[in-house]
DNA sequence: ACAATAAGAGAACGCACGTTCTCAATGCGA
DNA sequence: TCGCATTGAGAACGTGCGTTCTCTTATTGT
């Protein structure tokens, strides 16, 4: 095979690359997972790797960077399946129901990130604060169709209940934040906001 | 000084080895941190540290757990200072934006564990699991002395406004989510529950 | 067919870390 | 005062890992 590598193959060989490092640092933590295990998973030379990502660091961020594309969108695709603003808040906590449920969940690849290597890299901080924000504003924007006073309550809710699935391991959390956020779509403020200092 | 050591230096010497454990580890990430230089933080001899932590994980179980003891004493000590029930819960909101401030604040302590290590360590995933059941029954109880159908929700809230404080380094997230904790506390069910599948 | 080159396999390097071991120094009992 | 045990300081050991290097193999253009 040695010769020129072809754009689809590099293509082919980024992806095959993500999706060993998706598994294996989502699964074990960023630091338990060496480069020669991705390697292997990967069925790529370690030279190819390399030559792919110039370093862990950047292989790592990389990895985030798809991850959250395709989970928003995979997010997305599910919440505006409804045509209901409330039903479409409600079907976020659904799906988040859904997630917890698949085997292997060891809740949010960005916050473990950030708590393992946030204080390190500030690459790797930085695509995770942008996952954050963009989770954030999704939420916001599908419940301020609704009642934005709620939107940040909201947003809490989903944040909390990923984190609290992730070490409890309950994926029932999920609809206990639904129902709470039934109860603040419910609440006060459909005309003005309710903030306060 | 070499010759026996009494058990008042040896609790002396634990505490000052948890110090340090915790202010780097909580720092730097736990991996990110030689037990050199804790020992050197410490001001003890490595050969002392082994005698009271028979490895570096039990070392960080030991600075987990009593972190745990003082943070939810810290924490139950400022809520319980209002009588009100209402007040009590929103003081836990009014602590965690407290907390938030602090310099070198980085989030959930646990959670930052957790998604480090959970996966490779039995028992730090158990002290994990420990603090976070733990600080939900303080909430809970809390919560059901007002409105025991918002427990599931403001815990929820709390834990979402940690993990959000942490990596945008926004404490004000801890007033947001204080707002909607007290529209969650105003709506329905004061008579029985409302949780729904 | 043959040189030139590019890629794969994996050995090698340098480093960092958890843990243990050595050894000199010191306080205590006789 | 003398020997013994205990402790502290830090060297040493083994291991694992990120990254680079070597060397072989195979393909391509002439």
């Amino acid at each position: 095979m040695p010769a020129l590598i072809s754009d689809e193959q590099t293509e082919r060989d980024r992806q095959s690359l993500l999706d060993a490092a998706e598994v294996l640092l989502y699964a074990k933590g960023i630091q338990a997972v060496g480069m020669d295990e991705i390697r292997a998973e990967a069925g790529l030379a370690l030279k190819r790797i390399y030559a792919l990502y110039a370093s862990k660091e950047e292989l790592v961020v990389g990895m985030l960077r798809r991850r959250d594309i395709r989970w928003r969108a995979d997010l997305a695709e599910y919440v505006e399946r409804a045509t209901d603003p409330r039903q479409r808040v409600l079907a976020v906590f659904d799906w988040l129901h859904q997630w917890f449920c698949q085997p292997g969940f060891r809740g949010c690849a960005w916050v473990n990130a950030h708590g393992e290597l946030g204080a390190s890299s500030e690459a790797i901080a930085t695509e995770v604060s942008a996952h954050k924000a963009a989770f954030h504003d999704q939420i916001a924007a599908w419940v301020a169709a609704t009642n934005p006073s709620a939107c940040e309550g909201v947003h809490l809710l989903a944040e909390g209940a990923i984190v609290s699935a992730g070490i409890t391991n309950d994926p029932d959390v999920a609809l206990r934040a639904r129902s709470a956020a039934e109860a603040l779509l419910a609440a006060a403020g459909h005309p003005a906001g309710m903030t306060q200092a």
